[in-house]
DNA sequence: TAGGCCATCTGGTCCT
DNA sequence: AGGACCAGATGGCCTA
């Protein structure tokens, strides 16, 4: 189903403890909170005058400057709105170790991997149900799936990717393995299906 | 210093 | 004409 493993070494630095302080440190809730000082404000403007490209030494005067203007603003606000439904997939997907962010891109990949994780849940909670009878709660709506939970476990475990796969990475920080039980409602109802935290985030298509 | 991630600016294209 | 969308360019910040 899932083609390799990658390795992003500078996004399993945000899992790390260390670089968790520097983010609470310097207490930047607003914008990019991975660790990076606090950007210049959104309304500030570059100075294009200082900006080498030909492209960007645009004429900021009269009408078409004024219309350059506008089209920048629309176009922050755009990415503004961009990065808050970012923000907004990040929230409802299962909690990160530590409150570490995601990017943008393993966001992406996680919510993707995430989805067919549950997919795969419910499939499986289907194929069980048929010959134990064992769930009688409405597993085939995902609205079902209640809640997540994180322990640790094995890369082993995982079922997706070698030891091998990880252990480089986790030499590189103090990372702890994930996975994510799927639960059903009760937990006594668990869905005996264990999903390799990292493994979501880390799978390409 | 290199590489990753990000915000922003910019011009082009398409649509209303 | 103006707005939305897009991709390229640029520079800042950060870590290894």
């Amino acid at each position: 189903m899932y083609p390799k493993v990658i390795c992003v070494p500078d996004a399993l630095r945000r899992f790390s403890p260390t670089l968790r302080n520097r983010v609470n440190e310097a207490g930047d809730t607003s914008g990019d909170s991975r660790g990076q000082l606090p950007r210049k404000p959104a309304t500030v403007t570059r100075d294009v005058s200082s900006v080498k490209n030909p492209k960007h030494r645009c004429e900021q005067s009269g009408q078409r400057g004024r219309r350059r203007t506008k089209a920048n603003d629309r176009e922050r606000h755009r990415m503004h709105n961009l990065n808050s439904a970012l923000d907004a997939l990040r929230s409802i997907l299962p909690a990160l170790p530590e409150d570490a962010k995601l990017t943008k891109i393993e966001t992406l990949r996680f919510a993707r991997n995430y989805i067919w994780a549950l997919t795969e849940t419910l499939r499986m909670a289907d194929q069980h149900a048929h010959t134990q009878d064992y769930l009688a709660s409405d597993l085939s709506s995902p609205a079902s799936v209640l809640s997540a939970e994180w322990d640790s476990a094995s890369p082993s475990e995982c079922g997706y990717g070698t030891n091998a796969d990880f252990s480089h990475r986790s030499s590189l920080t103090a990372v702890n393995e994930m996975s994510c039980r799927i639960f059903s409602g009760e937990e006594s109802s668990a869905i005996p299906v264990t999903f390799c935290f990292k493994s979501l985030i880390w799978k390409t298509t």
